[in-house]
RNA sequence: GCUCCUGUAGUUCAAUGGAUAGAACUACGGUUUCCUAAACCGUCAAUCCGGGUUCGAUUCCCGGCGGGAGUACCA
């Protein structure tokens, strides 16, 4: 049983004892005690202060005094300073917490069957007319992070996609294409494919808006310039064609669709997150468009007389919603129920979960209210996993301006200054090979006479977990409502509260472990006193769990984010103070490399749930 | 105008209603007989304003002020 567990529960019966009062489990508050105090855990006193009748610090001190009579092998001390009781803990007790980590490799996960609920995740949910930026990247982080944290709380996780691969946009990027393009490929170009579309997607755009200008000049007003201008008039005519399903304009649709995909692909696969089931819009809308149509009958909807349809949703607080055209074409919303309706089919969902961009709050208040009137039963409590913008320091992120980080180049920076980073450590000799080195591992270290070339591909994979891993935990370990800023001239640190920082933390502690030999199995043998640092990495390490449950509950990986820190801070702060594998003591070493171990096991677990890569060396 | 989100050191981020609001970056100053110095330690520095609830508020409620987003035939 955890510690806590039983503490909280002596203090109900001691509390009703001592007042006669029954309390609930949320009264009794176990925090962890302040540095500056001898303790390790403190009992907030001040709720019982209404039923003892006495001061603070005396109800404090009643309670303590029973504490260690009910509870000897837990509590060994205890102190009163004002309201806050802190209780020092035996020893045992934490050799005991320590051993139960340690023995379980999936710690702080909850496991996960047949009969778990099924949560479905949507993240990224890219359009295909242009390669992925620095806020798709936030997107497919969170959304990764997200599915991986449900699933460490113990529901079955569908991870999906849903490709808008139809509508004005392609047409756009098609028709320019056609105009300008010479019919190159990526292959005849060398360009990845969602990056040559995306470029003809900005050629037709400054075309566009030259028409436009002189349209203008010419004494056309703005607006109306927009729509009569010859290009976009030519837009509008192919995608009427591709409705029509016209054989010319969906060969090049899908030859141009597949480019980007391929070019996704490999996005995908650098950032290290993928899909278990892919939507294509081109596939839903028209099932939107039935379950519009089957509303409209059961009354939920009504029509205009321009033949448009509108779901009235004033009793809900909220205005009315188109959800077809007078033309009768869908929206965007038609879309979405058309892909939640071929989703519950696919899938017996529990959950739903969006991951899209706080710009859409709206809609997906409108969405949840919609498919809950369509009869979906997850419709209702849909979760809108809304995260901010990512900003840069002039403002927003505008692909028309050029002002977008693409995706593509920020990864390859990263890894780059990685590289870079990781070179300049090997040329300044660290500190002087001591004697104690293992002298093959030493010469290994400093040249390799035959095996330059694995030794070299292991430097790019450092490099690249390491520099994906400082992108991911920059992005992460931001609270995801919150906008964010990312500053491109300054590139993203090593240093400090980083990815790299857990990672070091990580790759040090498989080198401890290395040198010592085998997994150390926890010696059972009484400790004589645990050293301040020692039990706060202990306490630090059981708090993992807790994070991964608020992590579940909140939506939000950054706690988990943050927790790694300070679990590689704190242990660097322990492994500083003492020499792990220096210790005379045979059972205080094994106790510190057991230590060790289970902060490197638990750093890998959390940052796993993040997506993140930790290197056995760097 | 209306709706939603958000205001914490110079900057980027933390803080289940709990003790003296934590880190990191930047600046300055220390620490390598050592298992990896991508480390550790120190100094400087912050809760937008005004009420309320509470033993106790950065946190919850109300009112201002500032920032962002949305606001209907775009996705």
């Amino acid at each position: 049983m955890k510690i806590e567990t039983k503490i909280t529960e002596a203090v109900k019966a001691i509390v009703e004892e001592l007042y006669g009062v029954a309390v609930e489990d949320k009264l009794v508050q176990l925090g962890q005690t302040r540095p500056e105090f001898e303790g390790q855990l403190t009992l907030v006193v001040f709720p019982f202060t209404k039923m003892s009748h006495k001061a603070p610090e005396q109800t404090a001190g009643e309670i303590g005094e029973r504490l260690v009579q009910r509870l000897p092998d837990v509590v060994a001390r205890f102190n009163a300073v004002k309201g806050f009781l802190n209780l020092s803990i035996c020893t045992a007790q934490w050799v005991e917490l320590l051993a139960e980590i340690q023995a379980n490799p999936r710690f702080g996960f909850q496991p996960v069957g047949d009969d778990s609920p099924l949560v479905m995740v949507e993240y990224s949910s890219p359009n295909t007319n242009k390669p992925l930026h620095l806020g798709h990247v936030r997107n497919n982080l969170l959304g990764w992070a997200l599915a991986k944290v449900m699933e460490a709380n113990g529901n079955r996780v569908v991870k999906t996609n849903i490709v808008n691969d139809r509508g004005i946009h392609i047409c756009k990027s098609m028709l320019a294409w056609l105009k300008w393009g010479n019919g190159e490929t990526p292959e005849s170009s060398g360009k990845k494919g969602d990056h040559l579309i995306g470029d003809y997607y900005v050629a037709f755009d400054k075309h566009y808006r030259e028409e436009v200008r002189q349209l203008v000049a010419q004494g056309m007003d703005e607006e109306q310039a927009k729509q009569e201008a010859p290009l976009i008039k030519e837009a509008h005519a192919m995608l009427v064609r591709w409705e029509q399903n016209d054989p010319e304009v969906r060969a090049l649709w899908q030859k141009m669709n597949q480019w980007v995909y391929d070019g996704f692909d490999e996005t995908y696969k650098a950032l290290g997150v993928s899909f278990d089931k892919i939507y294509y819009e081109s596939q839903t809308y028209l099932e939107g468009r039935e379950k519009v149509e089957e509303g409209l009958e059961k009354g939920i909807f009504y029509r205009r007389d321009d033949g448009s349809v509108w779901a009235d949703l004033t009793a809900e607080g909220l205005d009315e919603k188109l959800l077809l055209r007078s033309d009768g074409t869908s929206v965007y919303m038609t879309q979405d129920i058309g892909t939640a309706k071929l989703r519950f089919q696919d899938y017996p969902i529990d959950k739903m979960i969006y991951v899209v961009g706080n710009e859409q709050n709206y809609h997906f208040q409108v969405l949840s209210i919609l498919l809950d009137k369509l009869g979906f039963k997850w419709g209702r409590d849909l979760v809108h996993f809304s995260y901010g913008m990512v900003e840069l320091p002039n403002g927003k992120m505008k692909s028309r301006e050029g002002t977008v980080v693409d995706a593509d180049d920020l990864i390859a920076a990263m890894i780059q200054n990685a590289k870079e980073k990781w070179q300049e450590k090997r040329e300044t000799p660290s500190n002087s090979p001591s004697k104690g080195e293992n002298p093959s591992e030493g010469a290994a270290k400093k040249v390799s006479p035959s095996s330059g070339d694995s030794e070299g591909s292991e430097a790019q994979e450092i490099a690249r977990i390491v520099g994906l891993g400082a992108l991911k935990y920059f992005i992460l370990k931001v609270d995801a409502r919150k906008n964010m800023l990312f500053n491109p001239e300054e590139s993203i640190d090593f240093n400090g509260n980083t990815g790299p920082f857990i990672q070091y933390t990580y790759a040090r502690i498989r080198s401890i472990l290395r040198k010592a030999g085998e997994q150390p199995a926890l010696c059972a043998a009484q400790q004589t006193e645990l050293a301040e640092l020692e039990i706060s990495l202990i306490q630090k390490l059981q708090a993992f769990e807790q994070t991964v449950r608020q992590a579940g509950q909140d939506y939000n990986p950054s706690c988990i984010a943050n927790y790694c820190y300070e679990l590689a801070a704190e242990y660097n702060r322990f492994y500083h103070d003492f020499s792990v594998l220096r210790e005379e003591d045979t059972q205080k070493r094994q106790f510190r490399i057991a230590l060790s171990a289970a902060v490197a096991q638990v750093i890998k677990n959390g940052m796993g749930l993040l997506g993140i890569e930790v290197p056995e060396r760097m």
